[in-house]
DNA sequence: CCTTGACTTAGAGCACACTCTAAGATGTAA
DNA sequence: TTACATCTTAGAGTGTGCTCTAAGTCAAGG
């Protein structure tokens, strides 16, 4: 009994992942995802896992990691398991980064909606004067 | 008694900002600010009105506001009192981008924190092989 | 008076992350 | 076989938000 392990075209793992095909082959090319293989012809044949990890790379994409610093987890990922104390380091990083910046988003959300209300009360109040 | 209207050299305007004294007057090039009155000569002369401005725009652009946006939230700004149903409008909407942004970087600091814990895991098992 | 340094403008240049084009090879349907 | 779509590559172009340069003006200190 064979894994099934699904073969799919660059189109297939465009849509399965919402990026266009030019991005991934920019991210190939860029080392963010390893060298993909072909079939007996020259084009791609992405397997269910590169699938996972570019949905992974679009979760630290979310969160705001640049490319380098996409590129360079990548690169541990790829040298292996020896590799985790560093990647570990790095997420960790990131998710101090992350914490600011919900934090500072929030404070920024709290002045909006201070804007807001206050705004709202004048606008009500010019309303009833002109009433 | 005069109103204490403190006048401020560009400098100072940076030193209070954060901002380099090209991207003050960037910003004022663009409409994010006023144009500035000039002293008897042309150097610019802030107010510290100018600053609150300034201060609120980093605000903004702290929530991820696009300067297109900043640029017609600074316009509504100098044409009164009856843009602010208009400028409440943008508020709200930003308010509800701000929103999803936290809850979508929420969810990804869920998942970098399910990985440290998952890498740190394995970390200490190979440790405890190796011993 | 002369140097130094901060100011002015218009516009060029840069970093980032794509995004698209050109030109050619290959696969698929009629 | 003939279209026609899709793939390939290298490399050029784009949008955003600054960031810097060039060339000139102006004011104060020695």
């Amino acid at each position: 009994m064979d894994i099934q392990k699904e073969k799919l075209t660059i189109q297939e793992v465009a849509k399965a992942t919402g990026l266009t095909t030019h991005t991934l082959r920019y991210y190939e090319r860029i080392g963010l995802i390893h060298p993909i293989n072909r079939e007996e012809n020259t084009r791609r044949c992405y397997t269910t896992d590169d699938v996972g990890w570019i949905n992974f790379l679009l979760k630290l994409r979310a969160t705001g990691m640049s490319i380098k610093d996409m590129q360079r987890y990548a690169e541990l990922q790829r040298q292996g398991d020896e590799t985790l104390p560093e990647r570990v380091q790095m997420l960790k990083a990131l998710r101090e980064n992350v914490e600011a910046r919900i934090h500072e988003l929030n404070e920024n959300l709290s002045l909006v909606s201070y804007k807001i209300d206050l705004y709202s009360k004048i606008i009500e109040e010019t309303m009833l004067e002109k009433s």
